[in-house]
RNA sequence: GCCCCGAUGGCUCAGCAUGGUAGAGCGUCCGCUUGGUAAGCGGGAGGCCGCGGGUUCAAAUCCCGCUCGGGGCUCCA
């Protein structure tokens, strides 16, 4: 930003002609003038468009810096494109003017000619030393540290909430007064979002698993944060995500895909970018420059915005497996597979036309994503989130969530409300290190449809804005991988034996031939068994040794072949999830197996069947 | 962004306080072993001790800077 400030004894201007860009004014502005003050011309730069917050900050601090040197109390403001070769886009530019005079206007007397027209100007410029002085104020990311926090920052920290317990019965109590007796999941994630104590010191447990089973790594060759997956780690999370796809589209959810990157200066887009903190990636392609999703949200709301919907269509939504959403978390926030910088997120932006349409619909989805929680099989605790005055409305609402649910619920309850929504509920896994976090959610939008300008048609025939849902049924998928594996930790030290769901399983079934000419009595096995993941330790190693290697592959079902399962046709199988050994014809395998991975999608091994053709991906 | 910690064969780590020929286990390769429910035996190969500078006759080791990684704080739309 350039600004050129004159030490003024009068100012006029009088509006000549409207240009395509102009603000919409009152009458009065057409014409004014003000005597004695410090007039600002000031015109907004390509760059500054960065962050529309620091600009500010930074533009009133130089400003008000002159006007203290000088001792003058009146500003005029006087947009003034002239000033630079890189003027920003006139949207921005238009934004800026007014937030501008407002800040400068708290401790001064402020006035400001209108953006956007011809106007003819006269000014007298005191002429001494000090009267003309020209500034330019550059926005990097480094002066944003302290000083510069995004509107939603400091909404956040001026909104002040207070915390319950709601009960099964529709009870809400403090939660001081809640016994947590029988609920000590609960209280673990109640500790952490309240107190927020984080003790632990050491790396959380998932990281070791992750990488000693090959399953996931961390890059070094990209920027933290952003992880490679081996075949295994890549498996499961594909089966996640088809599953999730699956869920949700028979929901009856309409799948999409939408750019990953997105412009800075799309006049809608970076207006919402500004009501958060600048935590996104940018990309340069020639001179423009773009940022990374960090949500699915954008290409939803293009898309919903070009769209003709009728109240017929509702509820109507949208879904999409973020592949990848980005977001540039700070260095120390970074950990394993539960906080990245790029995650795959299934995003789902459902429209309704009124509040009683976004509390039904609120409702069904909840559901969907207790069945969700329960597939995965892992502990999670519910936190929900509204504005008082939301509650104060829908008492009954909220209390038929937690009678669903049938166990007590985390209620956080803002005085005020301090982003787009006025209620929310998440999902929390508790890991081993007692920190929560948050898997599926929903919550009710009021605002972004208005914003990005999404409408259907009413009854009565009018454009009308809907309100919105946004959901994610499953949370990341890299996070439920996080979930599942700290999981599995856990329940190892309570001592049973760590294991993933048999359908995530990388290998189902080991088969372990006791010599080498046992190898294809094996091959027929695994052709037999074909619709599994079922693989052969045809190494030349002991067989104790090939259990152990199974076993620490957390394999669900070991098979220990010698001559006396060929000749009798049965199998002699270590289950893991009981500790027992049985012995099975192929037929009982088979079934046990089918019965365990209904409705849920199947994958291939992802690697040779053959331990022996198998690479070693780390170590 | 701030504060702590770390970096040595493919992996996990020892060695570093007191400078003097670089070590182990696992894995890998080669032999032997053909076994019945969690590690059979022997041998070989494999190292710019993260990068750059300094101190020293001599640096994996001491000092400074950097890079990368992890954890904590903050943060988590």
């Amino acid at each position: 930003m350039r600004i050129l400030a004159l030490h003024s004894d009068f100012i006029k201007y009088e509006v000549t002609k409207k240009t395509k860009v102009a603000e919409e004014i009152d009458e009065s502005l057409k014409k004014n003038e003000m005597d004695e003050c410090l007039t600002v011309f000031t015109s907004v730069e390509k760059e500054d468009m960065a962050d529309m917050d620091a600009l500010i900050a930074e533009a009133s601090k130089a400003v008000r810096d002159i006007a203290r040197q000088l001792n003058v109390d009146s500003i005029f403001i006087y947009p003034y494109v002239h000033l630079t070769s890189s003027p920003s886009t006139p949207e921005f530019a238009k934004e800026f003017f007014p937030l501008f005079e407002q800040e400068l206007a708290k401790d001064h007397t402020v006035k400001r000619s209108p953006f956007g027209y011809y106007k003819s100007f006269n000014i007298s410029c005191k002429g001494h030393p000090l009267s003309e002085l020209s500034r330019e104020i550059h926005v990097t990311p480094k002066k944003e540290d302290e000083e510069v926090v995004s509107e939603a920052l400091v909404s956040e920290e001026r909104i002040t909430s207070s915390w319950h317990v709601l009960d099964v019965d529709g009870s809400l109590v403090d939660v001081g007064d809640f016994d947590f007796t029988g609920h000590e999941n609960l209280k673990t994630f109640v500790d952490y979002e309240i107190s927020g104590s984080r003790a632990a010191e050491q790396e959380p447990p998932h990281v070791e698993i992750m990488r000693k089973m090959e399953l996931v790594d961390y890059e070094p060759g990209s920027d933290s944060g952003n992880l490679r997956w081996y075949p295994k780690g890549t498996l499961i999370k594909r089966l996640l995500e088809q599953h999730i796809t699956n869920v949700v589209h028979s929901y009856g959810a309409m799948e999409v895909e939408t750019p990953i990157m997105y412009d800075f200066e799309h006049p809608k887009l970076s207006r919402y970018l500004h009501r958060f903190p600048a935590r996104q990636y940018t990309v340069l392609s020639g001179d423009k420059r773009f940022f990374l999703r960090f949500a699915a949200c954008f290409g939803q709301y293009l898309i919903k915005h070009d769209m003709t919907v009728s109240y017929k269509h509702l509820p109507l939504r949208l879904y999409e497996l973020t592949h990848y959403s980005f977001r540039r978390e700070q260095g120390g926030e970074l950990s394993g597979l539960r906080r990245l910088r790029a995650f795959t997120m299934p995003d789902m932006h459902t429209l309704v036309a009124d509040m009683d349409g976004a509390k039904s619909e609120f409702f069904e989805q909840f559901k969907l994503c207790i069945r969700w929680m329960e597939d995965l099989g892992t502990n999670f605790e519910t936190g929900i989130r509204f504005v008082r005055s939301f509650y104060e409305e829908n008492r009954e609402f909220v209390a038929s969530l937690v009678r669903e649910l049938g166990r007590p619920v985390l209620v956080e309850m803002w005085d005020e409300r301090p982003f787009y929504f006025v209620m929310k509920f998440e999902f929390n896994f508790v890991d081993a290190l007692k920190k929560a976090s948050a898997l599926s959610t929903v919550q009710i939008d009021i605002e972004n449809t208005e914003r990005f300008d999404l409408t259907y048609i009413n009854e009565a025939g009018e454009r009308v804005n809907p309100l919105m849902l946004h959901t994610s049924v499953s949370g990341a998928i890299d996070r439920n991988v996080f979930a599942l594996l700290e999981q599995a930790y856990m329940d190892g030290q309570k001592g049973t034996k760590p294991m993933l769901p048999l359908w995530l399983s990388p290998t189902q079934v080991r088969l372990l031939p006791i010599n080498e000419e046992l190898v294809p009595f094996c091959n027929d096995l695994v052709a037999q068994l074909g619709d599994f993941r079922v693989d052969v330790d045809d190494r030349s190693e002991s067989l104790g040794k090939k259990i152990r290697a199974a076993e620490k592959e957390w394999v669900p079902y070991i098979v220990v072949i010698g001559e006396k399962e060929r000749e009798s046709g049965l199998l002699s199988v270590r289950i893991r999830s009981t500790g027992e050994k049985a012995d099975m014809s192929v037929e009982q395998m088979r079934e046990t197996l089918r019965a365990q991975t209904a409705g849920v999608p199947y994958r291939p091994l992802p690697l040779p069947d053959h331990l022996s053709k198998r690479p070693k991906f780390r170590g």
